[in-house]
DNA sequence: GACGCATGTCTACACCGTAGACGGGGATGT
DNA sequence: ACATCCCCGTCTACGGTGTAGACATGCGTC
């Protein structure tokens, strides 16, 4: 993803991108920001925790389909249009939820924050790295592979729950997941 | 964080690192490795989520210490062999916690992804970003900064009483956090 | 004394992001 | 119709990156 490679497919000079965006990082977060587009607002009937699982699948979905921008996606925040209207869609869930108002931001950059670790781990785990090798091999292939799908929706059930819990504390958990796990269809 | 400056500040030819490392990476790791060693095994007797708490903070304390290499850090595994001594604190705390042997690792590495993340915010918002500055300003000054300590335990504790839910269905939470929060206090 | 090995140095390569000068072509104003 | 200006692509160049490969130097061992 350099400037050069990306005139060199543009069939271009590299220095004319340079009128368009002022620098790489502005046109890697448009393209970002393409990317996240895609993602569907989930419809408000649904329960709080369906459209927050449902988001932050989708957005690792989304950026999973680009691979070559996925990593870009997860070292930022969701700063572009489509990221904040989705951010909007979470906070309000979370409020909805019965958050304290002033944890509600908290609790979502904390859900956003481990996504975005967990897609870096996604991609970083389909580079070829000597290191997550080894990882994966000191894990002797008994679990989920390091940035697997079903990794990722493990740990995300384990913040929702403990969000459910913050919000209404004591009360029992009512969410037991069988997991969809269509992911890593990459294009 | 280049091998020549490396070089420079060793007082050497940069290619002379490479007699003791067979490339950027290895050094980097064996830095990190380095910092890591830093943080105490916390001791068996204290509750599990104490320990695990513990041992999450105290690296990324010990991460940001030393900036420079922090952001290694938060990029990989710990893979160093003191890295991998506190991964089996954890898994062995999730254990004691009674996590389903099969969940041990998947909370494990989530716990370390959620970690990575919030140990990649601190360092990232430590840096003037343009990008950064406005996510701040978006949130408006009513919450903690991004990549604040605050912002990072309130996280971990989400997932820690999503795993206590997790190991215990059904029995209310016992933690409530008063926040000791210090932290970065860089060198 | 001769050898080998570990280590440091130098040069060079292929990249990277991007600043600044130059030039052409189309839209616009008169 | 002509002059003007601005948008945009191109070119060159700078300072930076990681690192391969050849060369030099010192030291321990036989």
């Amino acid at each position: 993803m350099s400037m050069r490679r990306i005139a060199a497919d543009l069939g271009c000079d590299p220095m004319a991108i340079y009128r368009h965006f002022p620098n790489r990082q502005a046109l890697l977060d448009a393209v970002a920001d393409l990317a996240v587009q895609e993602v569907a607002v989930p419809a408000g009937e649904k329960p709080w925790d369906e459209r927050v699982r449902a988001v932050l699948t989708d957005v690792r979905a989304a950026a999973l389909r680009h691979p070559g921008i996925a990593g870009h996606i997860a070292s930022r925040p969701p700063l572009g249009s489509a990221g904040q209207k989705l951010a909007a869609v979470i906070t309000g869930a979370l409020a909805e939820a019965g958050l304290a108002p002033g944890d509600v931001l908290k609790a979502s950059q904390a859900l956003v924050a481990y996504s975005a670790a967990g897609l870096r781990m996604a991609v970083e785990a389909g580079a070829p790295d000597e290191r997550w090798r080894q990882v994966n091999e000191a894990l002797e292939g008994e679990t989920p592979v390091v940035g697997s799908a079903e990794q990722f929706e493990y740990g995300l059930r384990l913040l929702l729950n403990g969000i459910r819990l913050e919000a209404h504390p004591g009360e029992a958990s009512r969410t037991a997941g069988a997991y969809s796990g269509q992911d890593r269809s990459c294009s």
